[in-house]
DNA sequence: CTGTTAGCGCGTTCAG
DNA sequence: CTGAACGCGCTAACAG
């Protein structure tokens, strides 16, 4: 059905080995047999096979990139400049490779489905976008795989993850990002404009992400004098409520934390989605921002600047982030000294924070 | 280096013909054989080769989709249902699919080109989402490449655009949205509110989206007498300024607008995005929504909500359509009736649209 | 510069 | 129920 090299061969009146050294072109052939071969293969429409190129070559065009969930902007950014990076360029179908999207919905189980899949194909790369899911049990399953797919030649990337545990096998470029400083100068700001009871609103338990964020916060409180041992500290902790990276979990959060402390000044959230449903709470609940109660994400994702007030936030590099995966995962450019990248945040001081206003 | 089902073969002692039969399952095999062989796989760690297997059996586990980029939430949100339903479901790595995603960026070039890398690996199927470039050539270009997919047994699904020019070849389904019809309800909406001025920031030029769109704004205006051959028609004609999809598109074109008539009362968006670049725009002269200007977008993407005052736009089910197209390419469900099936948008109407206040 | 010859790793006849 | 043999379409030595 479908045509294959020897038809093209067949054609030009050469040999099959000719025509793919004339598509490969890594190989000298003569002008005009060149000519002959390209003349058959537009005449016949020949498409090469890419799998079975790829198994005798021992090669693959696939570039498999776990995300949770590419709808969500965080993901979605980092998916889209990696794919741009390593895709089609100038129309050059021969340079580009194909991102194989995975959405793992932060699922530990699909995770590793997903990794042997690309295993299967043979991946040439594998990019793990976003925060760990912290369980032994878990990392180290998939350490395991990493250091399997590595083996074979699959290179490996994480983005937004931490490095994997030392020792554990593989050679992974790591870009992480500094979740930890970020969100320790996101409350630092709050404190710096007055606020003394500060709620914060974690993501989903067990995650890296979720974990650094959290750190940071509290690593500001302390440098401030406002660490658990203290009076003002302990009712900090009593404003950490556990959350989600969805608007709802933002909204319900933020309920709760009214109820544990009306007096409330400043919301910081896990994410600028949370924080978004954060804002919504606060409306709902008749209260203003900033003036009664200051909020801040986290991301700077591009909604981010249009919500009104506009949010206060950290800005990751998101794209900056999944173009330099992309060219890791190719090899396109040496991996970061150490392995391990840790890309800046940046404090984004908008609207929605300000000084309390103590006009309740 | 990797192992091999002749290795398994071995390690079970039985041939590589058996080990297949058990791996696939789709052959009587004895229990004890297939408990001996499934050991010797777990022992060894094998993983198939999805490319020799995909070479033997004529089959493939891709399947792409094509999008201008996922960074965008439209295609994003449509991207990630499509996968979801093609992808691991409950942990069994045999009945996913993998997605290709292709980030088009609107490019006829770089969508031409996807279509061949998809071609080369055999992709079982090929999703192209979002409007379409209206050019003949490329439209012929595109049904071309179509048609030899199809022949050579990959699905074809068009989700979010209109069906293919009829004759021109390849079977498609497809799942259009009802732009036309959800812009008309969405312009008769303004005008029922007592808008006469009303400003139109359109799309990226030479799409079916943008025309239809506009198209919708027309049909409405005109069925209200306020055609081109009308006065106040021929000024709403004035009022139509040619944009993009992205955000400052939307607030170039406001201040445009204002600067062709500074008494307009409303302005209707070509998307989500573009509106919110208008809302910009229009605080930045001052001006108040919806007292002053009313504003509305389309797609109704998640961050419509959660602008203030939120935006009135047009929903159309993203995630619904992306799921369906993902059943549609594995051939899950059958096509509708025709080849197409339109899918209704639906007028969301919020804060951001108000009669007009003339308090200017 | 070009043709011939082997596989790449697997699915699938066809015998037994 | 199982094994032997062939071929999927292509690349990579190895000669010439």
């Amino acid at each position: 059905m479908a045509v294959t090299l020897a038809d093209v061969a067949a054609r030009a009146g050469v040999s099959s080995a000719t025509v793919s050294r004339v598509l490969n072109g890594n190989y000298p052939v003569a002008g005009s047999t060149r000519e002959r071969v390209q003349r058959a293969v537009e005449e016949l429409d020949y498409v090469v096979n890419g799998q079975a190129r790829a198994l005798a070559a021992a090669t693959s065009d696939l570039v498999g990139v776990l995300v949770n969930d590419v709808a969500d902007p965080f993901f979605g950014l980092i998916a889209s400049a990696l794919q741009s990076e390593i895709g089609v360029g100038g129309g050059q179908p021969d340079a580009g490779k194909l991102a194989v999207v995975c959405n793992t919905g932060g699922s530990p189980e699909a995770e590793l489905t997903y990794l042997t899949l690309l295993e299967r194909q043979r991946a040439a790369g594998v990019v793990l976008t976003g925060g760990a899911v912290e369980d032994d049990a878990h990392t180290a399953a998939v350490a395991t795989r990493l250091a399997r797919l590595a083996r074979s030649g699959t290179r490996i990337v994480l983005c937004g993850r931490p490095p994997l545990p030392a020792g554990s096998g593989p050679e992974a470029a790591t870009i992480a990002f500094d979740n930890r400083g970020g969100a320790r100068r996101l409350t630092e700001h709050l404190i710096s404009l007055g606020h003394r009871r500060i709620g914060y609103v974690t993501g989903p338990q067990g995650r890296s992400t979720t974990r650094h964020r959290l750190e940071g916060h509290r690593a500001a409180l302390a440098a401030r004098g406002l660490g658990p041992q203290t009076r003002a500290g302990a009712h900090a902790e009593q404003l950490i409520v556990h959350g989600g990276y969805d608007r709802g979990a933002g909204y319900d959060a933020t309920l709760e934390l009214l109820r544990r402390d009306d007096g409330i000044t400043a919301i910081a959230a896990a994410n600028d989605t949370v924080a978004l449903g954060v804002c919504a709470a606060l409306r709902d609940s008749g209260l203003r921002i900033p003036e009664d109660v200051s909020v801040a994400g986290f991301d700077d994702l591009p909604f981010g600047v249009d919500a009104s007030p506009a949010l206060t936030t950290v800005r990751i590099p998101l794209q900056d982030a999944g173009a330099r995966a992309g060219r890791l995962v190719l090899g396109r450019v040496a991996p970061p000294p150490g392995g391990v990248a840790t890309v800046a945040t940046e404090l984004m001081v908008r609207g929605s924070t300000a000084p309390p206003g103590g006009s309740r």
